[in-house]
DNA sequence: CTTGACCTTCCCCCAACTGGAAGGCTCATA
DNA sequence: TATGAGCCTTCCAGTTGGGGGAAGGTCAAG
């Protein structure tokens, strides 16, 4: 299996695999005869494994850790759990962040007419008048 | 004034400050006989209108269009309106999308013991079992 | 024999900074 | 006068998670 044929597969593209593979999240892939990188079924299942912690919103080092995880058949189920909510707490940071802000913008552009006068309370509260 | 005490004036960072001269977005300070640079009282209102911009999660880019447009007397109202209602979509889709992987971590981790055995439904998920 | 689709490595690019090195300036103090 | 603290300067590299594209090797079909 060519690098190609894994990347359809898995619908990560090529870059994003040798990339991984640079940062040492997986191992380096076996070579043919030539040179090209040669992949197995598990391979697939490995890579779509970290797409789907990625779409998770977890980050590189956290999927590093999620695959150590995922080898170790003497793992607590406890340790995934608690990176689990970690994420989850930091999530909801995050949306708390934006719906501040955004209440923030809704109000201000609320108050402003949106015509082609220059008069504007965004710009105003921005300049912190 | 040096780069010390309007950072301090402004909450933002002396290298903020040099990098923010350094891509253009506000123009090039003024030097004192020694190479220092000297700001004016007027240069603390524009690093304070990018910081609270930034704050409401503009980027760079967007900064300098509002910047633009707060110096444009004769600007409309519109424009700046637009932005805001862009932004604020942005930030909607961000905020649901993060939701959405908030309820599928929230599902995974109630499912999940958490205890000190291996059995993790989370980790069988991301495997795609 | 050539064409097109693969594959390889390599280095630069993005945002929005941050950290640190190496050096110059200024002022107070011993 | 020296020295030390605390400013300031420029420049280079690193962060996250890759993407773009060059220069070149490989392979199967026509």
């Amino acid at each position: 299996m060519n690098i190609g044929e894994i990347s359809r597969e898995t619908g990560l593209t090529a870059k994003t695999i040798r990339y991984y593979e640079s940062i040492g999240l997986i191992p380096p892939a076996d070579r043919k005869a030539n040179g090209y990188r040669a992949y197995a079924p598990n391979d697939v299942a490995t890579l779509k494994f970290i797409s789907r912690a990625r779409t998770l919103g977890f980050s590189l080092d956290e999927v590093r850790g999620l695959l150590t995880l995922w080898h170790d058949k003497a793992r607590a189920s406890a340790d995934v759990k608690a990176m689990a909510l970690e994420h989850i707490a930091g999530i909801e940071d995050r949306i708390q962040e934006l719906e501040q802000v955004k209440n923030t913008l809704v109000h201000l552009t609320e108050r402003c007419h949106g015509d082609d006068r220059p008069e504007c309370p965004i710009l105003e509260d921005l300049a912190g008048s």
